[in-house]
DNA sequence: TTGCGATCCGGACTGACAGCCCGGTTGGCA
DNA sequence: TGCCAACCGGGCTGTCAGTCCGGATCGCAA
């Protein structure tokens, strides 16, 4: 019997998803933006803030979907390179690269929540597990050798958060020069065939 | 001008260790040893724990030292497989195997430390740099395609903490299942040739 | 053995932060 | 317009890393 949102909730759960994303792109570090923070930019208490979202992984969860859910959505049921429609080792290519691209794009936020928090890894996190799902299918149906559950992780083990920031910050190493690797990388775990260039 | 510890320092030092090594190997869940369970524990204040250690991610430091300490010179100039004069791919699969195993052995403890704390991630540690620039070089003399760094940075992920933690605890997979697979995943990545099972 | 200063000890203290609580407020249906 | 459940906010609590400083201790020198 969930009741529908008031109006002042959906309002404020707005401002603060606004506020939020605002300032996990601005601030340096994202470990250090406390929830107060949050609640002070998006002019709301805190406890409105924990009703809204629970907690402070739940927030961040918030957070992520909404920038993952038009990658989710086209490879669940979009055309190919991502959709289902295509050859397995092809979509795994496209997938990664695209999630690569995405992370790279909302660095800070990915950061934050695939930090270990409260005991839940990143490996529970069901977004995690999705993903790692889908690829496991898709490295047993290109036929290679390992085991695929193993593989699924390796692969996705290249797009880690922390890993990229290093790689891009840290090193600054540009972000066609991370997909290129990444894509040869892959071409590599896949059991080579050739590599094709991305063409975002 | 570093004068000599004072003997009732070293006593504390070493009484710290032992009772930080105990602890982490007993609780379920690292990240909630407090430093004050570990003074407490080893019967010292907390302002003695400080001095020794300097914060927390010292002491971690200084307990997983002595962990690896042993793999560490067996992998400078031990015999083979670990030793300098191995092939390198056959070293690859060795030095990668011998990580695995040791970290397995101290669960617990590489996941504290290989936990993200104070805006260190596991990139900037020294002692991950040091065996990422070894597998580099390693990677670069197979000669097998693709970027060596980002290669050497994806063999790693494989015995990351917290990965290893999730497939061994949460998923109960055995420590022999684990070692053939991360085997022949690295066969894979290096380009595979035969894979060999582990002897010891 | 005794004196003495540098070193070290320890636990109270601080600051930061996640999450809870509850008196007061507000939205929206009757 | 009245009513009450849902919601607001910010003060409060508990936890923890790291600091501080008065007092204890070590170990050298005489």
């Amino acid at each position: 019997m969930t009741r529908a949102e008031r109006s002042d909730a959906a309002r404020n759960r707005a401002a603060v998803l606004a506020a939020a994303d605002e300032l996990f792109a601005t601030v340096p570090e994202p470990a250090r933006l406390s929830m107060d923070d949050v609640a002070a930019a998006a002019g709301v208490g805190k406890g409105t803030l924990f009703r809204a979202f629970g907690n402070r992984a739940g927030l961040l969860q918030a957070l992520w979907q909404r920038r993952y859910e038009p990658l989710r959505y086209a490879i669940e049921s979009g055309p190919p390179p991502l959709g289902p429609e295509t050859d397995p080792r092809q979509r795994i290519a496209a997938i990664l690269d695209a999630i690569l691209v995405v992370k790279l794009d909302n660095r800070h936020l990915t950061l934050a929540v695939e930090e270990r928090s409260g005991g839940t890894s990143l490996y529970e996190q069901p977004q995690y597990q999705l993903v790692h799902q889908l690829l496991c299918d898709l490295v047993r149906a290109t036929g290679g050798g390992g085991d695929s559950e193993l593989l699924a992780h390796l692969l996705l083990a290249a797009v880690r958060a922390d890993l990229l920031n290093h790689l891009a910050s840290r090193r600054g190493i540009s972000r066609r020069r991370l997909r290129a690797d990444l894509a040869s990388a892959v071409d590599l775990v896949l059991g080579s065939a050739e590599a094709s260039p991305p063409s975002d």
